[in-house]
RNA sequence: GGGGGUGCGCCGCAGUUGGAGAGGCGGGCUGGACUGUAAAUCCAGUGCUUCGGCUGAAUAGGUUCGAAUCCUAUCACCCCCA
């Protein structure tokens, strides 16, 4: 059992956009990655078997906060860790609980301590510190875990983002020294990511991007983006931040994003995105195609009964046809958020799956250049 | 056949004791939003309009300064009795 290892295989020479395969004691990633969000430990709509055969995914995430409301570190332990209770084998990453700093913003208190949050399920007040982040994490047992930080809104001034980002400094510091002295609790290695923050101002990320480098941790992630600001901002700070973070290790860019912003930030230099969109706004009614998004309750496609994507990845997607999906969409069926999940997932998976593959041809700026006008059609 | 009751906008429900309302709630429908999931959620629109207004409370009359409200007839639906 070992520590997490990064392997860099091929740079693309017309962009900044890597290639490379991460190794975990739960399997092998190759990156460029997305990774499916399962919040309480299930990718909302989607069973394990679909994640692997239809979807394709490497590597799915949890959610430190919500896993701690419930089902409870304890029952957690009892299961032998996450892995074992929710039947997903392969790499989990967990986020810490910092997002929900941001998410939750009025039903917490932010001390240098730690973060008070008062549980959105039952009202009951929860305290977390990043030595409590570490804990729980060590007890879900994700192959990677998240430094606790604190996400800012954006906009946000100047002085917040500094003062923030310096507690998230010091936050990293206990988070690694407390990491660093408690073992892991299911025989397999755990992994500790810090986290670039310092809102949309270059010099706060600068040194936010040194300081987290300088941990020499086996990943670093960037934080603190896609909150609501443009995505030329989000792609300076993340050019900024990936030019800054060490080539050997993998760069994780936090809650991004839509498809044209996984090929934007592949080619500045990313290896690993998560976002709830894919599962999200499937479930609302917009699926992601390689032509475009569509709306699919819109009244376009009532009588479409062509497949939801004809020659898409997604099996389920090439046998289902639109005008079905509408309907099950329209009337509220479980089973339509699950299929428009499913294809969504697909969709993404191969896209991060076709840029790699142009990375290693060398070809990858020219193809996500032809790429981006078609993802922003609207079908 | 007799008696009683109720009729408004795509639908349902509420409400309106002569000073109206293009109104309430819910649903449907039509759009939109959603980025480390408080989200199978939320927002908007849903008579016509040249954006000033106009038409409208089953239908047709009537009373009144003024009617969705009162009266008459007709129609539809519901209940009771034969």
């Amino acid at each position: 059992m070992a520590k997490l290892s990064f392997t860099l295989e091929h740079t693309d020479p017309g962009s900044k956009a890597r290639a490379g395969t991460i190794i975990t004691d739960h399997g092998q990633i190759e990156t460029p990655i997305f990774m499916p969000v399962g919040t309480v430990g299930s990718v909302k709509g989607v069973h394990m078997q679909e994640l692997k055969q239809d979807i394709g995914a490497e590597i799915i995430l949890g959610n430190t906060y919500h896993l701690y409301l419930r089902p409870g570190t304890e029952v957690l332990e009892d299961a032998g860790g996450l892995h074992r209770f929710n039947g997903w084998d392969k790499p989990i990453l967990t986020d810490s609980g910092g997002y929900q700093v941001y998410s939750l913003a009025h039903r917490r208190k932010i001390k240098e301590e730690g973060v008070t949050f008062q549980s959105h399920i039952d009202g009951s007040k929860h305290f977390f510190s990043p030595e409590r982040a570490m804990d729980i994490q060590r007890s879900i047992g994700g192959d990677i875990i998240m430094a606790f930080d604190e996400c800012p809104p954006y906009p946000c001034d100047y002085r917040y983002a500094k003062d923030s980002m310096e507690m998230t400094h010091r936050w990293l510091q206990r988070c690694v020294d407390h990491f660093d002295t408690t073992p892991d609790k299911y025989g397999y290695t755990q992994n500790l990511f810090p986290i670039v923050q310092g809102s949309t101002y270059e010099d706060l990320r600068r040194t936010s991007a040194e300081t987290i480098a300088s941990f020499d941790r086996p990943g670093n992630a960037i934080g603190g983006l896609s909150v609501g600001e443009k995505s030329d901002d989000m792609y300076r700070i993340t050019e900024l931040c990936c030019d800054i973070l060490p080539t050997d290790k993998p760069r994780y860019l936090m809650g991004v994003g839509t498809p044209v912003n996984l090929l934007e930030c592949i080619a500045l230099g990313v290896d690993m995105f998560d976002c709830v969109l894919p599962t999200r706004n499937a479930r609302h009614g917009l699926l992601y195609t390689r032509n475009g998004q569509m709306n699919i309750k819109n009244l376009k496609w009532k009588n479409d009964h062509s497949p939801i994507d004809v020659d898409g990845p997604c099996p389920t997607s090439r046998f289902h046809t639109k005008a079905y999906l509408r309907h099950l969409i329209h009337s509220g069926e479980l089973l339509g958020g699950q299929l428009a999940s499913i294809h969504n997932l697909a969709f993404f998976l191969w896209l991060v799956k076709q840029a790699r593959e142009h990375i290693q041809v060398g070809d990858f700026a020219r193809w996500k250049d032809k790429m981006v006008p078609k993802l922003q059609q609207r079908l």
